[in-house]
DNA sequence: ATGAAAGCGCTAACAG
DNA sequence: CTGTTAGCGCTTTCAT
């Protein structure tokens, strides 16, 4: 908890309600419901201080509001990088959800730092915020249960599997599986998966996924073309590539845990004269906005961002309307958009 | 303005700093102090309190302080679009300097429209923050220096000529002008720009620049090499090729206002089966991700982006200090980042 | 060093 | 329909 002066700021006038009472000759209470209830005023006087607030430029402050009736109408969106695009869609479908039910959203990224993330949890705790939506948390599962209990708060995309709390997200194991399939239905037998080996829960879902699709097509997963990078970026998707090109029999297809990866993965393969789509097949995950922009455009697993927001917002909105209600999980279905890496199987 | 309905949640019990100070056995103005002045209070006291809040886990009401202190500690960032990656490293900056204040920055995207920008200023205006930075404002010169008298605020990257208020850019015009020296010292005679044409104050600067540069060098403007587009996304330079291939005399290289520009000019010269960089050099602007990530990688005019953030902050605290303070206007240097599509002049 | 008390701006119960 | 008033949780004089 940080210590906190204060400075107050004499330098601009502003009135208060009870000025805007005084001008209007009536009572604060008056004022009070002209703004929040419209029917409780007679229309005369409703004219008469609606006037006077025009004439005078007054706003209600917000702080002394939300004092009284302990609700602020804002709503915190944690992420963990700015720069990451495949989020702007989900902060895009929270937004409108949100609008609609008269919150405001802030965002704030947690920079994948414990001591950041606490720094922004505190406001949910200090109740400068009325609830939580998390796209990504460095909090153990036992603390966001803890959390969850204490406050409006739930996760999107990377839900922990045995927390007692409201989540959304797609499923990781069928989304494995189905990009899986795609390769397997083209024709593919050496198909070789880079996944992300963070402490994060998706990527061995996905894996999972991955390895039953290709048991059930009759193929013994080859631990060899099964790769794990510690970032899912550009870098470590291009040397993947180098490993697995280096291969004595390399593989013929590759589904990648991000788009970047697979960026990666055409950088290293052109580096050899060769063409991500002709010579090797590449699926990538999130169908980030660069998978349609890059040539050649990246074949990817979308999940329904906007939709997730949406959700996302709609299950904070129960838990602010009442903490004890029931958590719920939302699972909600992913696609794959096909492009030029890896055509559509017939 | 907004009527509010408030809504209390009774369904979380937490502590007051009255509760605190009764389980402690002093007052609350001991508590208070020990919280935010730990001098003012005996060691032993101090103890005793730090130990009654922890154990029960005590939070200040974020909503209290503020009320007496008139400040949040909390700063607003508004951006166009969140998935703008040119933006990300500015907002960095600007938590950076934030952080070492003990301020909290938010961001909220206004979606390049009106209405949703003037539901984030009566954040300001009711004072649910303490300051506001704009990355780009749909606000009128008048509106942004009449905001600016009532409110700390500053304004990055657009900056209105005549507005007083403190702001923070690079030199646009030098910008523009640099770009086209740099194409012109790689030999070219004939260059095209593709500039933004929307209401928005550095297009009109760059193009200055770039047709001063061209004339410095003795080559007069050829108005069919200067287009304008309403968007400057990848379709739109795609577009602006297409026209510049179908003049009589193509132009040999082409400085566009923004990496996508660049990137659509790419596409369309791939799709005529001709190579960026080997048949025709381009220059894009805000050396985004995606500029170093593409292939071939593009050449592009970088903004000191994290500097711009951390300056801009600067410029707030000042007026968050003294809202009469004068106004500063920073400019800061930018620079072109070689890559594949335009080569270095020797 | 500590406590009592005022009051930040607002909403809502209560009384009329 | 309108006014009076209490009080949300906190910080900060002003006493002691």
């Amino acid at each position: 908890m940080l210590p906190f002066h204060g400075g107050q700021r004499q330098d601009v006038i502003f009135l208060t309600i009870k000025e805007i009472a005084q001008l209007a000759g009536v009572s604060v209470a008056t004022v009070s419901r002209t703004i929040n209830h419209q029917g409780k005023a007679s229309p005369e006087v409703q004219k008469r201080v609606w006037d006077i607030m025009k004439k005078y430029d007054y706003v209600p402050n917000a702080t002394g509001r939300s004092l009284r009736t302990t609700r602020t109408g804002m709503v915190l969106v944690l992420l963990p990088l700015l720069s990451n695009s495949f989020y702007s869609p989900i902060v895009e479908g929270i937004d409108h959800a949100a609008r609609q039910q008269g919150y405001n959203i802030i965002v704030a990224t947690i920079q994948m730092d414990r001591a950041t993330e606490d720094r922004y949890l505190s406001l949910v705790r200090m109740r400068q915020v009325d609830g939580l939506i998390s796209l990504s948390s460095t909090l153990s599962t036992a603390e966001i249960q803890a959390f969850g209990q204490q406050h409006p708060f739930v996760i999107a995309c990377e839900c922990p599997q045995d927390a007692r709390i409201s989540c959304v997200e797609i499923d990781n194991y069928k989304a494995g599986y189905d990009a899986a399939t795609s390769l397997i239905r083209r024709g593919h037998k050496r198909i070789a998966m880079i996944n992300f080996d963070y402490v994060s829960l998706s990527p061995p879902l996905r894996e999972k996924g991955f390895r039953k699709a290709l048991k059930d097509a009759g193929i013994t997963p080859d631990e060899s073309l099964i790769l794990h990078t510690e970032q899912f970026d550009i870098e470590s998707g291009a040397a993947s590539c180098e490993k697995l090109l280096s291969l004595p029999e390399p593989p013929t297809a590759v589904f990648c845990y991000s788009d970047p990866l697979a960026i990666g993965m055409i950088h290293a393969l052109a580096a050899h004269g060769l063409h991500a789509g002709k010579d090797m097949e590449i699926i990538g995950f999130d169908n980030t906005d660069v998978a349609g922009v890059f040539l050649p455009g990246i074949t990817s697993v979308a999940q329904p961002t906007f939709d997730i927001g949406v959700t996302a917002f709609g299950l904070l909105r129960e838990k602010m309307l009442d903490l004890n209600s029931t958590p719920k999980r939302v699972t909600l279905p992913h696609t794959i958009v096909y492009r030029d890496t890896a055509k559509e199987p017939k």
